[in-house]
DNA sequence: TTGTACGCGTTATCAA
DNA sequence: TTGATAACGCGTACAA
């Protein structure tokens, strides 16, 4: 069911059709009703290909993710499908797997999709690319800071995150707090260490190396990581996770040399996964808007694709306070 | 860059180029070395929406998932991803929500854009579309049986994956076995209730009907069946969830009364989510093989779209013993 | 082996 | 307000 084969079937003109289509222009009442009867009538559906080829228009928004099947950009994911949704523009999601290799092809892919505008989320692809095709379409970053494209990146404060974090530690009595950091060539790791940091600086504790261990954002390695840290020399009261999964992971190894949390233990995590309402205890952690930045990047592009200036509305992090954490004993 | 500018800067024909892009025909090493050279110096990138428009192939394949957030659907995704890389096909992934109105919608976008094969993941759009759709484009379901379809739907054997959890529970020595349900109207939901209701039966136990409770596969319903089985009359030792969420819910529902799991309860999911692992106890479950029936879809339809029959190979479901289950005490 | 000419389904331009 | 007609960029018979 073609276009054309509409027009013929309804006696008009094949641009008659597309102008209703469209609503590129004025057509006469009775036209107008003639064709769209047609049009339901032979059930007709318009070809995008042709449709992006003609128009230069294909009323998709490109979306680089970085793990389809990682709790983390989930909820964002949701935010861009909703905060899409009834604007005629549709998400088209790929993912880039953290390696720079594959979220180059990634962004090739979307860009040989013609995607009208962009949202990339997190990743490791070179500045210098993003900036490319920031110059082709709207495109607008979370989770990473471009240099040169600020206005259109969403960053949350992981510093005051991983700070007020490590400070509610404090203010329950705690003094040795160890650290399991996320990957140190990653922004947010470096990041949330330097909160930490801060923390322990401000309330006058010192900063021992031997209690910051480094892991990969994954379960296993906070799983590794606290276990090194029982079996090693120093005591200490407290883990600050860079990330829940890697609490997750933290939590099983205490678990497995019998020490509780948050009697033996107190345990706080970063990003407040769904799931960590439901960990035994439920996780003290701090919680990122993710959904409401997939939202806010989904109408930061739809408001670039319409010629405005780019927006992004700060979004402050939240300590989660749950049950993981308690007034240090003895 | 368009195709056209590379003939001319090559000197030679449009169809010379293309048909070195595509392989379709012979072309003389010399021509073949030029044209590629301005290739790569032109960087060129074919269009996609020309290209698909002439060809009528568009080198994608639709991907119905129901959540993109879910854990669910998460590693079968990413079978699917793994199992269409480097064949030249790419994913476009869409979600349904499990509402049939929005998996309508979801399925025209597909065809509307002309995906060359389709994936449907679960959901509830009804049986008739599915069948329509797999008429126009190569088309696999899974986790749903499709009436005149079955051989290319994937479904995995739920009943005997509760009958394995239940009967684990029951050579345990527990005898009064709790399940938390699905959705009554869910396929997979009566599979397993049916599989337990056997394993009991089998065993010589009585079914007590106060003892399975109705949820809707997400945690919040766990944590509410769990607390009602415990406030309730019926004594129990052990608690089979119809899903892996549910028995998160429930795990947390018996933390907060002081009951210990294995100790007190036993406790066994279903799909063995990623989260499992590392749950306190780290949770026996039900496997599904939920990656390899992703790569197992992509091969599928990859070789409908060779005009091989379809082919998707038996896959079984795994009782996974881990730390949630022990003997009943007492 | 190579090039010409046409078609894919739609939008955009221009004239009427 | 409407209708030809020309793009859009590529694949592909067909001819050479």
């Amino acid at each position: 069911m073609t276009l054309a084969e509409v027009a013929r079937a309804a006696g008009v003109s094949a641009s008659t059709v597309s102008r209703i289509l469209n609503g590129t222009a004025n057509v006469s009442a009775e036209k107008r009703e003639v064709v769209e009867r047609t049009l339901t009538r032979l059930n007709y559906r318009p070809n995008v290909l042709a449709r992006g080829l003609a128009s230069g228009r294909t009323m998709s928004v490109g979306v680089l993710t970085q793990d389809i099947s990682s709790p983390f950009y989930g909820d964002t994911l949701r935010g861009l499908e909703q905060g899409l949704a009834r604007s005629g523009y549709h998400p088209v999601v790929i993912s880039g797997h953290w390696r720079a290799q594959e979220e180059m092809e990634a962004i090739d892919f979307l860009v040989t999709r013609r995607v009208d505008g962009m949202a990339v989320l997190g990743g490791v692809a070179p500045d210098e690319r993003l900036r490319e095709v920031a110059g082709q379409v709207p495109l607008v970053a979370l989770g990473r800071s471009v240099p040169g494209l600020e206005a259109q990146c969403l960053r949350l404060d992981n510093h005051s995150g991983a700070y007020a974090a490590t400070r509610h530690l404090i203010d329950l009595g705690h003094r040795a707090i160890a650290h399991i950091a996320g990957v140190p060539s990653h922004r947010d790791a470096q990041d949330r260490l330097s909160g930490y940091r801060a923390a322990l600086e401000d309330a006058g504790l010192p900063f021992d190396p031997d209690l910051v261990l480094e892991g990969d954002f994954l379960e296993q390695s906070g799983f590794l990581a606290a276990t090194r840290l029982i079996e090693g020399r120093r005591m200490f009261t407290a883990i600050f996770a860079a990330n829940d999964q890697m609490a997750y992971g933290a939590r099983l190894a205490l678990y497995r040399r019998g020490l509780r949390v948050p009697e033996d233990v107190s345990l706080v995590g970063f990003d407040d996964l769904p799931g960590s309402i439901y960990t035994t205890p439920p996780l003290t952690t701090v919680r990122q808007p993710t959904y409401e930045m997939g939202v806010a990047a989904a109408a930061c592009v739809l408001g670039l694709l319409r010629g405005e200036p780019p927006e992004l509305p700060p979004l402050g992090v939240e300590l989660i306070v749950r049950e993981s954490t308690a007034r240090r004993r003895l």
